[in-house]
DNA sequence: CCTCCATGGCTAACTTTGTTAGCCAGACTC
DNA sequence: GAGTCTGGCTAACAAAGTTAGCCATGGAGG
């Protein structure tokens, strides 16, 4: 269990920001992520919030780094479970199973966080890669690692955008992944992700 | 191979229009596909695009449709090779790597198409639908064939989006997985894909 | 031929959005 | 007590999608 690096640093004031923008975005929508209806959740006028973050993606920004955290903890936390409970859980069924909890559980945060190219720059430095360890961790191998992250990906966007058909059995679906990708695990158990091919 | 369905009319001026759009998009970007900018393009102001059009999200349909039917036929044409070759491929690599080359080869427009809910109403009906049989013939099995087409969607939105660690080998990702459900694919070869878990 | 009207342009203008400029009140510091 | 930092404010702008309403062209029907 790696520690979890520490995120941008805010002031008091721009924390709270951030929680309104996170309370709206979650409610409401991205759409509605608006910098005018963000400072009126917080009784201001639009431009006072200028005062804390240099612009509508920088508050963005903080949002994506609380995305990645809380999935990155989740997701250490099940390849934990999986790997200490007596006797051992498949951790490639565990991981994918918090993944695609987290995902559902805050829809809107989800695809802040994954769609479109990230902002690295304005991200806490080692934040995207510690989130992306589990499936390293789970994967045992870089390969089947990222075809792990891309699966899980794929499945968790493509139902929080209702592209599957009506009626689809997405538990089955989600299984039949797990099981193809456990099967091509290498025995021997967990190793340290190579440096060559992470994320 | 099934017959791809008819797109929706368009007079010989939306046609004109939409093909502008589409160079707009790619060559610009989704940001640049502007009305204005739009309009520009065809040298005329934007107010004059409503008389073809009812919004831009119709625009953008039409994009969509055109997005949808031609990785379809690129799908649908990669399966029939696999199978009819002498010896026959392997369909599930071949369905893959033809999706792959689609996406990459049109960033933009796959990127308006496959992300975001889809205003199906406004689409050719059945559309949707023969784009993605290819993944269930493949796969043979519906389940299967979700988890295949999801796998598939992640990779290359991932690598749009530029997710991937710098120097990733993608080819071997994609083998990877490719494998791993080719594996899990029902011997008997490719049954039709049943009515109750399609996309 | 002349009228009618559908087609497809146009200008002007409005709303919403992100953003900047510049002012000001309070609080803390030297 | 003077100054400066903090964090509000109003006014305003540019870019976006969109609507209202005017006008030229051109083919159809009498």
């Amino acid at each position: 269990m790696s520690t979890e690096p520490e995120l941008s640093p805010l002031t008091p004031r721009a924390a709270e920001i951030v929680s309104a923008a996170r309370v709206l975005l979650e409610e409401e929508g991205r759409d509605a992520l608006t910098v005018r209806a963000l400072a009126d959740r917080l009784g201001i006028r639009a431009p006072s919030l200028y005062k804390h973050f240099s612009d509508k993606a920088a508050v963005e920004a903080a949002l994506m780094e609380r995305g990645l955290a809380e999935t990155g903890a989740a997701l250490h936390a099940a390849l934990d479970a999986a790997l200490h409970a007596t006797p051992p859980g498949e951790p490639i069924g565990a991981v994918l199973r918090a993944y695609r909890r987290i995902g559902l559980a805050h829809p809107n945060l989800y695809r802040l966080t994954t769609s479109g190219p990230l902002p690295r720059q304005r991200l806490a430095p080692g934040l995207e890669e510690w989130a992306g360890t589990p499936f390293f961790l789970a994967a045992g191998e870089p390969y089947l690692a990222q075809a792990l992250w891309s699966f899980a990906h794929g499945m968790v966007i493509l139902e929080l955008d209702g592209r599957y058909p009506e009626g689809s059995d997405l538990d089955r679906t989600w299984a039949e992944g797990a099981q193809a990708f456990t099967a091509r695990r290498p025995r021997g158990g967990v190793e340290r992700p190579g440096a060559e091919a992470r994320g």
